[in-house]
DNA sequence: ATTGCTTCCTGCAAGC
DNA sequence: TGCTTGCAGGAAGCAA
């Protein structure tokens, strides 16, 4: 599933292979993929124009075009881009497909089918049309994302710390595999409610963010998880987690059993020794 | 205002 | 072998 660093990813294999390239008329293979406008608008924004420069905000990849209008993409849990030769035998869950001149293509294929793509035209605040941008809080590496921030944000609320990773207001770009790991490397258990972290513990889950996604960046996105990048590589579930699926498997730093919990329907995975 | 549950969907694996 | 059931999960939408 991909999260912040598999999105950077593949927002930077974009830059390198989709820039200033002529698109002709784009296929829809599902409607629903396409969140917005109709089909028969897109299809007319997109044909002749040109990717300008791609960039992401929390897990959504955007990309400015040369009539300065914006394309939207949200991968949610399965969604992949692939760029390929458009003669390539179309994979069974191909959803849009933005075609080149000449034989290339940018694929979107999505096997469960919750992933999105949008049009924005010129003009208009891309927040407009994509609305869920407006809910993220901070990047990870914005000014305003400091431990002082992270110390309000945790002492209004009274939930499992991990929920409140997990929730994009508070930082955009986690998801649950990043989220166990963050925790692990705070050495606090995911159900802990957040009025029971201490003042002590805050500049920890404040490092332990940053430094397990830039980790992750610099490793391509592609450690663990079924992701692929823009060309099909896959990390192949590199055993690189400390905790995330590996419920039963000896913790790697106290060799104690990692153990699986559920918070708010999502499984969460801890070493019961070293996360307190 | 905040929190939490359900929904969307398909493929896979476990259990009988 | 073949069926059913549960699970995976990001974010919207709604209920409490």
């Amino acid at each position: 599933m991909p999260e912040l660093p598999e999105v950077e990813t593949v927002c930077r294999g974009l830059n390198q292979k989709t820039l200033r390239q002529p698109l002709t008329t784009p296929e829809v293979l599902l409607a629903r993929s396409l969140a917005w406008p109709s089909m028969e608008q897109f299809q007319q924004a997109i044909a002749g124009n040109k990717f300008e420069r791609w960039f992401r905000r929390g897990k959504y990849i955007l990309a400015t075009m040369a009539d300065q209008s914006h394309v939207g993409v949200h991968l949610r849990m399965t969604g992949q881009l692939l760029w390929l030769k458009s003669h390539e035998p179309l994979q069974k869950h191909t959803r849009v497909r933005f075609l080149f001149e000449g034989d290339r293509e940018l694929r979107f294929v999505d096997t469960r089918t919750f992933g999105k793509v949008w049009h924005v035209p010129p003009g208009q605040p891309v927040e407009t049309i994509i609305t869920g941008l407006q809910k993220l809080g901070p990047e990870p590496w914005a000014e305003e994302f400091t431990p002082a921030y992270v110390a309000e944000q945790l002492q209004r609320r009274n939930c499992p710390i991990k929920t409140v990773l997990l929730n994009q207001m508070f930082v955009a770009g986690l998801g649950n595999i990043y989220a166990d790991e963050v925790l692990f490397v705070s050495g606090i258990k995911p159900d802990t409610s957040c009025r029971q972290i201490h003042a002590k513990q805050i500049p920890l889950i404040h490092h332990a963010i940053q430094e397990v996604l830039t980790k992750a960046i610099n490793k391509g996105g592609t450690t663990f998880s079924d992701f692929l990048n823009l060309l099909g590589v896959s990390g192949n579930y590199g055993d690189v987690a400390w905790v995330y699926g590996r419920t039963g498997k000896p913790c790697k730093t106290c060799g104690t059993a990692i153990e699986k919990i559920k918070l708010g329907g999502r499984s969460s995975h801890f070493c019961p020794q070293c996360q307190r």
